[in-house]
DNA sequence: TGCAGTGCGTCATATTGCGTCGTAATTGGT
DNA sequence: ACCAATTACGACGCAATATGACGCACTGCA
């Protein structure tokens, strides 16, 4: 790498690079190593530092402390420099992920975004663009709506991604099933969110059989990230891992589902279908058979009672007979009392 | 406001924040005008300013394209420049976002979040960060998982986003549910998006009657937005809109939920309870009853079914009756044909 | 208590920024 | 088609600013 001489503008921008946010901060020393190092240049007086950083103090609003005899530099949090004005498109997209997002995320996450959602509807409020309403036009309506989210405490998902980002073990107490609660030291493998609620995939230390275990999140009780490394499984993959069943586990082996809809309820099959190779054929009855390559899994069971007597379970003859008793054990909940 | 000298790299900073993106450009004489009337300063020559540009563009990557005799600066699409190092709560908030929304998103607002998505992979990707599997370690799992989403034209949502904020009118071409294509000049209230499908709410120009009409996106074949002013309606909150049951109608008056639900199965409600009053008894035969009050809706009905004989309804009366023609229905279904 | 290291004010010097001027190129009007 | 007006840009010289050296005050450590 040539040695390339840095304008006063440049040098300034490269140490603004280098400033981290408030747990973090950095000294001039540290500065010089690193111009010195990643700039490789030698010629710079550590006074012209200290002058560069009263500046950035003054138009960047970098926070300065004295500690002891050194001055230490940070950004504090929540701070964020924009030098680029948003354009339209950028902001619209943080403004959605903000509506999609903002009930899902960590604490943590959430206020260090903060100023980029800010940021976004102030590019959005100028005389051309009616921010003004956007809360009152866009809204997201979860189709399972009974359900309010389950209290769950997102800076536990935040130590538990740092966790997998460091890779450390952690340790954590746990509200188990039966209400009891127990410590586990957990090799975290992964996590998965399914609608509100998130799911811990790991083994721990101590564990009686092998195999994965699925901690929901909102069950944790406390956290401690630990600084030993996690017995971490060959190849894990968490894709593969759902696809295999891990939450949702395959009713049957067999895949080729055959159902007869009412048309109305087959409709909107055309537009969400259930799998790539879905075949839609009308029958003589007025009513539509829909066949599908797919897992069998409870959560399509669970879906397609939901369709009550819209749709029939046609194949495969096992899944049909797991639904008729189903119904037939509903039959009586309604007929036994009704009597 | 006091007529404050800019120094340097002031003035420098406050040009490349009126710096737009590729479509828009600005000329030195453009900036001359910003400069003088949003920091009242008259005394700044022309010269400098060219200088400046020609920093911005060494230093920022600022383009800059020669049309005639004069010169125009923009930023290239999807550009980014970032001052500030990404923080690991800032840069896990990015990529869970990513991970949330990248397939809800229009296209041409995940290109422009793009290069935040990337510093955020970079930020994690140092030494002490093991970004490296991220992807096989993190998942959303959508529980009504069967459907493969709409393949709605996120374009398409994006121009009905932007009409709503620039408060213009649009025309587009309509499936409607027959098939037949039909041209609408609509005016847009509002968006609602459930699960993998976006609606518009929205009046248009010649409707017969009275009220709000739902438009699935995906059914949209084209959009054109028009200059004219769309036909607003005071006051309209799309949150009351869905109170009222806009997507999803109440079946009955009465909101008084009650059910009886085997243990294992009403368990979860104490996580995902279905209201804020939700009442939770244990009943003698070792089933819960479960009281909350609640608009009984379709989709509760939905939700209900998916249980099979986990649930039963006993108030309010209609909606029990109701649930017990349903399952009828479906007895004659599996009984009919296996007889 | 003394030494080493840091921050910061000051001052002379070197560098850079800046306005002016001149030139080339382009545009629009008569 | 020509001229006036405007723009970009290189060159030049002066003024402003950045830089490095030095010294003083302060802090932490031995």
């Amino acid at each position: 790498m040539a040695v390339k001489e840095l304008s006063q503008i440049e040098r300034q921008l490269a140490i603004l690079r280098r400033i981290p946010t408030e747990p973090q901060k950095v000294t001039v020393n540290d500065l010089i190593e690193y111009l010195e190092s990643s700039h490789n240049l030698g010629n710079l007086s550590k006074r012209s530092i200290q002058r560069d950083m009263a500046m950035l103090e003054r138009v960047f609003g970098v926070h300065v402390k004295t500690m002891g005899r050194e001055n230490y530099y940070y950004f504090p949090q929540g701070s964020h420099i924009s030098l680029k004005k948003m354009g339209p498109d950028l902001a619209l997209g943080f403004l959605l992920m903000e509506k999609y997002t903002h009930s899902l995320l960590p604490e943590a996450s959430l206020d260090a975004l903060a100023p980029y959602f800010k940021e976004a509807k102030l590019a959005l409020k100028n005389e051309k663009y009616k921010y003004a309403d956007w809360e009152k036009r866009v809204a997201i309506y979860p189709k399972v709506y009974p359900l309010e989210p389950a209290k769950f405490n997102a800076n536990h998902l935040l130590d538990i991604y740092k966790a997998l980002l460091l890779n450390k073990q952690f340790k954590m107490n746990y509200t188990k099933k039966g209400g009891e609660t127990k410590d586990y030291i957990v090799n975290a493998q992964g996590v998965v969110q399914q609608e509100q609620v998130s799911y811990l995939i790991a083994t721990y230390d101590g564990q009686k059989a092998e195999g994965l275990i699925q901690f929901a999140i909102h069950r944790i009780n406390d956290i401690e990230i630990l600084d030993s490394q996690p017995k971490q499984i060959a190849g894990f993959d968490i894709r593969e891992y759902l696809e295999q069943g891990g939450l949702d586990i395959s009713l049957y082996q067999e895949q080729n589902l055959e159902l007869v809809f009412n048309k109305p309820t087959a409709q909107h099959l055309n537009e969400t279908p259930l799998s790539k190779d879905q075949q839609w054929t009308e029958l003589k009855d007025g009513r539509v058979r829909v066949t599908a390559t797919i897992n069998i899994t409870q959560s399509i069971k669970w879906w397609l009672l939901g369709f009550g007597d819209q749709v029939e379970v046609i194949k495969p003859k096992a899944f049909r007979d797991d639904m008729k008793k189903t119904v037939q054990g509903m039959m009586e909940l309604y007929c036994r009392n009704s009597k």
